[in-house]
DNA sequence: AAAATTATTTAAGCTTACTTAAATTTTTAA
DNA sequence: TTAAAAATTTAAGTAAGCTTAAATAATTTT
């Protein structure tokens, strides 16, 4: 399968799982900087070939054949991800970036002897779980938004989702990273903002963070 | 750079650099298993570009330019194989073809910490040269053909220049492996075939390996 | 040195993955 | 509920990187 369609998968699946926006062609064309033209191409195209369902001004639905491909790409990029994290001194969108390259050439082959290599690992650095060679996600998620969280509670970081290279230098400054412990001293409901302490510092994160930092409770 | 464009310009590297055949499209098409057609076709499009000098029935030579291009490849291709080997239970046939894909989707960032990472090697698991990040090759390389070494002398294997699965599957078999030792016991001339000890094995070769595997002289 | 062979080039055409512009449908707002 | 706005689709076109077939030039053989 060629870059472009491994792309379009990927992009459907993460529209589908983490995104509240519809999975119509325009917001995948948007995620994938393509026309929306070229996006309802794709689409048709790729219903030819079962691995999705397209019906005219419908939203996109994976088949089980494309979402074991979206699976596939997601998770030669999250051991890509890990390896490059794990061996180099790169940062998390550095980590990103390159395995947003890599993700499209490597064999299945090569992906189990990454994955053997790390100890086959179930997540990546930025806590996102990474499909086993059979494309299942096996660990469930209890993680919440720290949007979500309350005040007074103790949570530990458990993803980091985002692409962006500004969110992640935040990030290193401030100590949010993946394992980390946070409390939440305060939730600003009608600001949408929540106070936390991390490393004896006081931050107030606005919600473009909350929603993209999840956290467990801490028992 | 494309990837059939940076295939192309290693084709042409490779090929003057290597073997005995001329540069002209044919041969490159051969390499890289696209028509006539189509080598000279992008031999026109390259040319414009000033990474090849093109005249109409002449042999294809890299500028400047296009022979950094080039190197440049083959850095990132030699650093992959380099990095494979080292961490995966990979042979030599298995990290060339992995690498043969990775190397077009290779940073120079990430070409530089993978270089770093492994003490930045001068050669690869085949004994080629590694091209610093500048695209020079600072190594001398002294080596001869086995084809050409003398009865009773004893050398170091250097290189084994080649792709192909079943000569690798060979190598392993019989220790003819980077670096090891093996003394030539007996040169065929009118059979072109080559008589060697290795592993207190006795192996005679055929000039389609002793004219891949190249050795220095012990002193 | 001419004929035969081989290689290169030109020409026309194909597929993939896009683009922009116009037409159509859906959604939102008045 | 109708008009306006927004999104989707269709249509036409482009560039890259190939293909095959035919024309042309170079090389080899006799």
């Amino acid at each position: 399968m060629s870059t472009a369609i491994e792309n379009f998968v990927k992009a459907i699946y993460k529209n589908e799982k983490n995104d509240s926006d519809d999975t119509k062609p325009g917001n995948i064309a948007k995620k994938l900087g393509i026309s929306n033209a070229a996006a309802t191409d794709m689409a048709k195209k790729l219903a030819t070939k079962d691995i999705l369902h397209y019906e005219k001004y419908q939203e996109l639905k994976l088949t089980e054949k494309g979402t074991k491909m979206a699976l596939n790409v997601v998770r030669k990029h999250r051991l890509w991800e890990s390896l490059l994290f794990r061996m180099f001194d790169m940062s998390l969108h550095e980590i990103h970036r390159e395995s947003e390259l890599l993700e499209h050439q490597t064999s299945d082959f090569l992906a189990n002897k990454i994955s053997e290599y790390l100890g086959n690992p179930k997540f990546d650095p930025h806590g996102d779980p990474i499909p086993n060679a059979q494309g299942e996600i096996t660990t469930k998620d209890t993680s919440v938004a720290l949007a979500n969280t309350q005040e007074g509670k103790t949570y530990t970081i458990s993803r980091l989702m985002s692409d962006d290279k500004e969110f992640f230098d935040f990030c290193a400054l401030n100590g949010l990273k993946y394992g980390n412990t946070i409390v939440v001293t305060k939730q600003f409901s009608k600001n949408k903002m929540t106070q936390i302490l991390i490393n004896n510092n006081t931050i107030i994160l606005n919600q473009d963070f909350t929603n993209i930092i999840y956290v467990n409770e801490t028992n």
